[in-house]
DNA sequence: TTGCGTTATATTTTATTTTATATAACCAAA
DNA sequence: TTTGGTTATATAAAATAAAATATAACGCAA
């Protein structure tokens, strides 16, 4: 039987030695990115800012080996950014993991004896 | 085979609807008040101020149907906390899901493909 | 060549969180 | 009855984090 008053909730992420990397956060980011065309959009969705999510992606890019994303200023619409096929990869990837640590979650939930 | 620069990490918690009650942070809690017998050794122990030992213990107490520790303050050593057998029994229900989360994590960091 | 909306970056300001400080209440034991 | 070390609580100070502001660079399109 489900517990009705408390919930079982978790969260995977991606670290190295001395720090996180990648998480539902960044996912979450490099989506708004790709389905937008642009940081500054999918900072606005998030309601974060426009230097917060720069440096997200910059740090993303800056510790996994290639850019997950690429931008480029001015032009049509003044400028865009776009998620590499790397960054794609990166993303589905980690949605199989959060399927499944959704799976785990549920399976435990009811075992919750308080 | 494993991956040698990125490590995957995760945590799992007990919420209600709309706030967490219960995670890794407040267990090691727990566990050093009923070692130590005080929430000011705790405290001291985990590095943090006792004001925020205690709103942690405080909300805790708060939050679930009875009290995980109970206190009293003056008499021999000037005082005492105690972790209630409920309390117990919350640590170590955590502890197995704890376990568990740490074997999904192995499982899945051998599918990581970045 | 001018304007547009974005990227990129630095700096300042504001808000939030954490820590420190102070103080009263408490009670067993000396 | 005094001492000691803790619980319990409030307030002030300090440290961090977040947000706002400003500005340059950019290149396509009108």
């Amino acid at each position: 039987m489900s517990n009705a008053i408390f919930n079982l909730n978790g969260r995977v992420w991606i670290e190295t030695a001395d720090e996180k990397i990648l998480g539902h956060g960044r996912i979450e980011l490099l989506e708004r990115i790709q389905a937008s065309g642009s940081i500054r959009q999918a900072a606005l969705q998030m309601k974060m800012s426009y230097k917060q999510a720069w440096d997200l992606v910059n740090h993303m890019n800056n510790r996994f080996g290639q850019p997950l994303v690429t931008s480029h200023r001015g032009g049509k619409g003044g400028g865009k950014a776009i998620v590499t096929e790397y960054g794609l990869k990166v993303i589905n990837h980690f949605h199989v993991l959060h399927q499944k640590l959704q799976e785990f979650l549920k399976e435990n939930l009811q075992n919750l004896t308080f």
